[in-house]
DNA sequence: GCGGTTCTTTGATCCATATCAAGCAATGGC
DNA sequence: GCCATTGCTTGATATGGATCAAAGAACCGC
């Protein structure tokens, strides 16, 4: 793991799928961030308490009860948020991508564990001095509860999703929400890039490596997608997936 | 359903459980909820944009869907927040009771619909006068943003549990919470009033009615829980509870 | 480019929970 | 206080997805 000011991230041995870290005012994701909130004079002052730091795959970025002394910002990459019971089994509560942030706290201690998927890059401010920003930039901490909104919103879907849908309806719902992400983000909403595992994608659905292997097949079969090299996934009829995820 | 300014709520028709309204001053839930940032001079400012309702149960609040004009709180009864597929299929995301918020939106609608299990009294914020009183209280900002994060992390929570706890896990985790909110809410921790139904309960737990049954029926012959009247459960043995809701 | 590791797919079987079906208990309206 | 309705429990059976098992396929380090 290397770590450095944002003007001078140590980038070897990552893939070029990370971008060097920009000044924040060039940062890639600035509009899709908490950042997005301040202006060129207002960024200054956040890119002078944000560390930039790069992350390996399967490098874990906080644990669940760490204290919380920051938050993130994801910038590149793939991370997964997850919850563990003691017996090993384990809920992955969310991917984030380029602009999403986590380390939201309560109790001063993280609430689940953050981890690498793919080279990720990631910037961190410290709580302690994001909380005097925050009174200072009222815009700021607007943002960061319209962004805490959000992601309540996509938990009550998920809740659902994990409550009452079926594998089928739940894969459909998985890959079309990667599909809307991609494209928020500035990509192409087809085909669709899955950087997460079999495995990974079961703990997110609440399903087991293989039933979630079977479904994939499924609706391959039913040329409803297509499966391409690179961990691509080609939705060729989007509307038949639509139907499937809500039940219809 | 009655309407009325804060200071004369129409309370005919409702059982001793939902209390007349008082000024915000006097608000039973006062230090519970997002009015707890506010000292009196604040609290006045509140008063005169709150409109103070109460429900019968069944009734539903506001839907899914709706145009978000208003935030709630809920000082007395308990609430329900729902969301269904099309067919019909009901996930519930959340019971609510005094001094919990309701009504944050995304795209200016209601992600959930929201319906009165118990008669049930609620302070109504018009969203626009709210976002303008935000403004000039940033602690007001600071504490609805502290308590989306609160609903954020047991929104997690409740996610490993519907994703990957067996029915056991889900009902003594259920019951566990109850009885941990119980006391937020200064009631006596044990035992517990569980206004909901058995179909309530399931398609909170993402299980049916006859096995949430079923389950309570098994931590009562385990002489783990004690059912009582007025829909009250005594919890006999907490540490086994908490045990069987941590999966050990 | 080869051998080992890890990931994915597919098959056979099992089981926790759903579904279908009654009977019983509590509640509410008049 | 009685009947109708609704909610709860219990039983029998079915099933979607889990588990157990093993054969490909992709990837990685050297």
């Amino acid at each position: 793991m290397s770590v450095s000011r944002p003007f001078a991230a140590d980038n070897r041995q990552l893939d070029p799928a990370v971008q060097p870290m920009h000044p924040c005012g060039a940062c890639p994701v600035r509009s899709l961030s908490i950042c997005a909130a301040l202006d060129y004079h207002e960024l200054d002052h956040l890119a002078e308490i944000v560390i930039a730091k790069n992350h390996a795959p399967h490098q874990t970025i906080f644990a669940e009860g760490d204290e919380a002394t920051d938050l993130f910002n994801v910038t590149g990459g793939t991370v997964m948020l997850y919850k563990l019971l003691a017996d090993g089994r384990r809920q992955i509560t969310g991917f984030l991508f380029g602009g999403d942030f986590m380390g939201l706290s309560v109790g001063g201690v993280y609430a689940y564990s953050a981890e690498a998927i793919t080279p990720v890059s990631i910037c961190r401010f410290p709580r302690k001095r994001m909380e005097q920003m925050l009174d200072d930039f009222p815009k700021m901490q607007r943002r960061l509860f319209s962004m805490a909104s959000n992601e309540l919103a996509s938990a009550q879907d998920q809740m659902l999703l994990l409550g009452r849908k079926t594998a089928k309806e739940k894969l459909a719902s998985f890959l079309l929400n990667l599909s809307r992400r991609a494209v928020r983000r500035g990509q192409p909403d087809n085909p669709i890039t899955v950087p997460m595992g079999r495995a990974d994608i079961g703990d997110y659905l609440g399903l087991t490596t293989e039933t979630v292997s079977r479904t994939v097949t499924q609706l391959k079969t039913a040329s409803i997608i297509r499966l391409l090299d690179g961990h691509k996934i080609q939705i060729v009829d989007r509307e038949a997936l639509e139907d499937i995820a809500e039940g219809l």
